[in-house]
DNA sequence: GTCTATAACACGATAGAC
DNA sequence: GTCTATCGTGTTATAGAC
C-alpha cells in the first residue's frame, strides 16, 4: 500500500533506503527543505550522490516517502486515541489534530514541501494518479471515524461523506502551512472551532425543507469531481 | 499602485525590461514555464542573462510582473462588462469569469506558476506582504462589485465581505489551477453555480434566529485571521 | 542482477568589469 | 545599464564493484 516507486530487492537495499530517508528528514527539520542539498544528504548518510539517487528518483520522492510513512504513523496514533470516543466532532477534531501534530516539527520548512504538493503536474499531488493509493488510504481512514461515530448520517451523504472529510482536512493543512501563530495555536483553533461545525452542517441535512439544497450541492460536487 | 520592486529610471531601461517581460511571457505560453530557462528568454529578448537579472530578481519575479499587469487588465476588462448589472450574484460571475478567462492562455502552465505562489515564504504568495499592494487592490475591486449591485447587505458583514469573495475568487483558481475539463467548462460551471450561492448565503444571513450563527462565524474568522 | 561511485550537464543566480 | 565568467544546485550518464 506504498507509493513509493522504487523497490529494494535486498536487505542491505532496504537498510541503505532507510538511512538515506531518514537522515533526508532529520536534515530537513534542522535546515529545511532548501539548505538540504543532495550531496549533504549522500555525505551525512555516507554514501554517493548517485547512491541516493538509485533509491529516490528525485529530492521531490524524498517528501513523498515521509508523506507515506506519515499516514502510516497518523493511524497508529490517531486509533488508540479514538478508542471508546462516540462523539463524531471529537473524531474529527482528535483525527485532524492527530495529524497537525505529528507534522509540528516540519512546519517552518511546510513550505518547501507544500510548494510541489501544489504543483498540479507533480506526483506530489495529493490529486496525482500516484497520490491515489495515499489517498484512498487517508479517505478509508476518514471512512473509519465516521462508522466509529454514533452520528447518524443521511444515506444520501454517505457515500461522500469521507472525500468530502478528507478534502475538509486538506483545506486545514493548507491553512497550517500559513499560519504564523505561535505553537499552531491559531491552527488548533481552527480544528476546534470547525469540527462541531461541520457535523451541524450534516445534521442540518435532516432538516425537513433541506432535502432539495443537499441533493443540489451534492450534484454539484459530483459534477465538478475530477474526471 | 505596482508591486515591482525593480522602477527603471530612464525610457531606455523601461523599454528593455517591458521587451524582456513580453518575451518571457510569450515563451510560458509557447512552451511552459519550467521549459523556459533565464537564457533562452534572454537570448530571445536580445540581451545578456545579468541584464535581465538587472530588471527581475528572480524568475519569480516575472510571474510577480504578470500577475501586475493581469489586475490590470482585469480591472479594463470587467469593468465595461459590468456596467448596468445590478444583480449581485451576475456581478460575481462576470467578474470571476473574466479573471479566468484571462488566465486561460496561460492554464497548462499554471502549475508552474501556481508551485511559487504556493510557498507561504515566497514573495509571490497571494498572502505574503509583498503581495500586500496586489492583494488590497483586488479586494478594493469586490468592494467596488458589491457597492454596484443592488443586494442590501447587512451591516455587520459589510466590512468583510470584499475580503471573503476575494478568498472565494482564490478558491475557483485554486480549483482552475487543478482542473483539466475541456475548455475549463467545469471550472465555468463552479463559477455558475457557486456565485448564486454565495449571494444565497449572505441572504440566509438576514433570516430571523441566524444572527447568533453569523456573528460566531465572523469572530471565528476574525480570530483565524493572520496577525 | 543489485548496488555504488565519479564526472559531467544545464539550470537559476551572482560577482565584477566596463 | 550591460556584459562575461563563474558558482552551487538538482539531476543524469556511465563505468564498475559486489
Amino acid at each position: 500500500m506504498s507509493t513509493d516507486v522504487s523497490q529494494p530487492r535486498s536487505v542491505k537495499g532496504e537498510q541503505t533506503r532507510e538511512l538515506i530517508l531518514t537522515t533526508a528528514l532529520r536534515l530537513f527539520r534542522e535546515n529545511g527543505y532548501d539548505a538540504t542539498t543532495m550531496r549533504v544528504i549522500a555525505r551525512e548518510a555516507g554514501v554517493s550522490v548517485g547512491n541516493a539517487y538509485y533509491y529516490f528518483a528525485s529530492k521531490e520522492h524524498l517528501i513523498q516517502a515521509f508523506y507515506d510513512s506519515l499516514i502510516r504513523q497518523h493511524r497508529e496514533v490517531a486509533l488508540p486515541r479514538l478508542a471508546g470516543v462516540r462523539d463524531l466532532a471529537t473524531r474529527l477534531r482528535i483525527t485532524i489534530a492527530t495529524h497537525i501534530e505529528l507534522m509540528q516539527p516540519y512546519h517552518a520548512f511546510a513550505g518547501g514541501f507544500f510548494k510541489t504538493a501544489a504543483d498540479p503536474t507533480s506526483p506530489l499531488s495529493p490529486f496525482s494518479t500516484e497520490s491515489t493509493p495515499a489517498r484512498e488510504e487517508e479517505v478509508a481512514f476518514f471512512a473509519e471515524v465516521v462508522s466509529g461515530s454514533d452520528a447518524r448520517i443521511p444515506k444520501q451523504l454517505l457515500d461522500d461523506l469521507p472525500e468530502l472529510l478528507w478534502l475538509y482536512h486538506m483545506g486545514v493543512i493548507l491553512y497550517w502551512v500559513h499560519d504564523t501563530s505561535e505553537d499552531l495555536a491559531r491552527t488548533y483553533e481552527l480544528i476546534d472551532r470547525t469540527a462541531p461545525l461541520v457535523v451541524k452542517l450534516i445534521g442540518l441535512t435532516r432538516l425537513p425543507g433541506t432535502k432539495g439544497v443537499l441533493e443540489d450541492v451534492l450534484d454539484l460536487i459530483h459534477t465538478l469531481r475530477p474526471r
